[in-house]
RNA sequence: GCGGCCGUAGCUCAGUGGUAGAGCUCUACCUUGCCAAGGUAGAUGUCGUGGGUUCAAAUCCCAUCGGCCGCUCCA
């Protein structure tokens, strides 16, 4: 009889757009497709994972130096790092099955095939095949042809013709639209990264190993974004490409998946809904000779959160190369120029800030006692602290506001005169606060008010004078809740 | 692009041809004394859009726009 209880991202979306964390974009003009503006309290959200990142990266450590790049840069950027040529799709549609494929990855299935059935020769002959054809649209579908390869679904051959889907989204830069004036919006802040190289160190006098951190915006025409503000077209990168000696590369390869791993679990992310997953050979991107993903279990599925690569000096080499620019670093002690090897870790801002969401939405009790809470750590939660009069009367509406002012320096606060004090706490709660204070008769008389706490409810009378150390000791003292959320 | 689902109030949705609704939310006032309290009054809609059928369309028909999910990919 009753419909089925909307599902988990179903509620996180409604939520997000009532209480004003995301909107869909263009709303008034009937909607963006998979974009999404971030509200008053998602900003905040936001700011604080940037933030939390940034102090971890730069901060807390001697050994990195933070960049603010140009989102647009000369096409040859582009072209050195293989975006223009490389970063495209080619992909091809069965008729029979309306199933799509990238072309080239029904080849290689095929080479995989032979492989295992130990026709390596055969095997071996395709895959070069394979290579020659890359970039090649009517190569590539001969290839599917002559190999007879078929659609998984449909079994038949029915194939239409193979289209290139570049990623990267074209602009023009300057008055006049020719092909001259053609731009890109970076696909990637690590480029800027790479090839401000120079600079940096001349700048900073850094020696290896050493890292650039760099927090901003990246578009990819994505073919199929979705899943909320998980895959967008248009997101926020937060990268750091830290600088070693080659041979140094595999051991700080593990040391950063170790670090990033933890950087979730210590801003209060459930563990058992975290893993890294190490890509297989046949994953990697075109320079990487290995990554790992934290990946984070949605209601969706297991999906990549931030990607911990070795991008070897495959990015140095190819900028040096194609600017005659030395990219390079000079060992004074071997008297020798080295070409760093990098160690990756590219996390995407606002599928984190959507974890923080997803990890902490919980619901207790039944009905009309059921409570909403966003059990945020209180470094991440929008608002820290709320302040309330308990009744609207006897000068507690101005008692509170005076505690708010002097609160509002140290934390993020928010203040609130109306309704009843139970139904206060209940709509803090739902956004993520993790603390209230309650101002009341006895405020008045002693000067303390109640401190009541998101996760347990409990409350306790605190000086309001010493309000502030109480807080700051709170939210370091915060664990996430035991037993884990459960929804 | 293909397939599925869907567009009615800020949110969640009901409404199968006869005066656009409910719950929550929101505003004002009264009440209030620590966990979504009660009362009174009130606000909010081009029923996605355009056309057609009809005395009459949110409802039937046609077209169109948009959204979500799935398919390739990644932060």
């Amino acid at each position: 009889m009753s419909k089925p209880p909307p599902a988990l991202m179903d509620k996180i979306v409604s939520l997000c757009k009532r209480r004003g964390f995301v909107f869909p974009a263009s709303e008034i003009y009937g909607g963006q497709g998979s974009t999404y503006d971030w509200g008053p309290l998602g900003v905040e959200l936001k700011r604080r994972v940037k933030d939390a990142w940034w102090g971890s990266l730069v901060y807390d450590r001697q050994d990195v130096v933070g960049i603010d790049s140009a989102i647009i840069q000369s096409p040859e950027v582009w072209k050195a790092s293989g975006h223009v040529g490389g970063f495209s799709d080619p992909l091809i549609d069965n008729k029979t099955s309306k199933q799509r494929y990238r072309a080239d990855h029904l080849v290689e299935a095929k080479v995989e095939k032979y492989r295992k059935k130990g026709k390596d020769q055969k095997s071996q002959v395709l895959q070069e095949k394979l290579n020659t054809a890359v970039g090649d649209n009517e190569a590539l579908r001969q290839l599917i042809l002559d190999e007879g390869i078929k659609c998984p679904v449909s079994g038949t051959d029915d194939w239409t013709e193979v289209r290139q889907f570049n990623l990267m989204f074209q602009t023009h830069v300057g008055a006049v639209q020719d092909s001259a004036s053609v731009a890109y919006l970076r696909p990637e802040t690590a480029q800027g990264i790479f090839i401000n190289f120079n600079n940096v160190v001349t700048a900073t006098r850094k020696k290896l190993p050493f890292g650039i951190a760099q927090i901003g915006k990246s578009f990819r025409n994505e073919i199929t974004p979705g899943n909320f503000v998980f895959r967008t077209r248009e997101f926020e990168q937060m990268e750091m490409e830290f600088f070693c000696r080659p041979e140094e590369a595999p051991e700080w390869y593990q040391y950063w998946q170790q670090q990033r791993f933890q950087w979730y679990v210590d801003l209060g992310v459930d563990p058992a809904k975290l893993r890294m997953r190490e890509h297989a050979q046949d994953e990697l991107a075109h320079y990487a000779a290995g990554c790992g993903d934290v990946e984070y279990l949605f209601p969706f599925g297991w999906s990549e959160l931030e990607g911990v690569a070795n991008r070897t000096d495959y990015d140095l080499k190819k900028h040096s190369e194609c600017s005659g620019t030395s990219l390079s670093w000079f060992d004074q002690e071997n008297n020798q120029h080295v070409t760093p090897y990098v160690i990756e870790p590219a996390a995407g801002c606002d599928r984190t800030a959507m974890t923080f969401l997803v990890d902490a939405y919980d619901e207790e009790g039944e009905g009309d006692d059921k409570r909403v809470v966003l059990r945020f750590h209180p470094r991440i939660a929008p608002v820290t602290v709320a302040i309330f009069p308990l009744v609207k009367k006897e000068g507690m509406p101005e008692r509170a506001e005076e505690i708010e002012r002097g609160l509002r320096r140290r934390f993020t606060t928010a203040i609130e005169l109306n309704q009843s004090i139970g139904r206060r706490y209940r709509r803090q709660d739902e956004i993520g606060t993790p603390f209230c204070v309650t101002v009341d008769g006895d405020t008045l008389q002693d000067g303390t008010v109640t401190l009541r706490e998101r996760d347990s409810m409990s409350q306790e009378r605190v000086p309001a004078d010493q309000l502030a150390a109480a807080l700051e000791q709170r939210i370091e003292a915060w664990r996430r809740p035991q037993p884990a959320p459960a929804v």
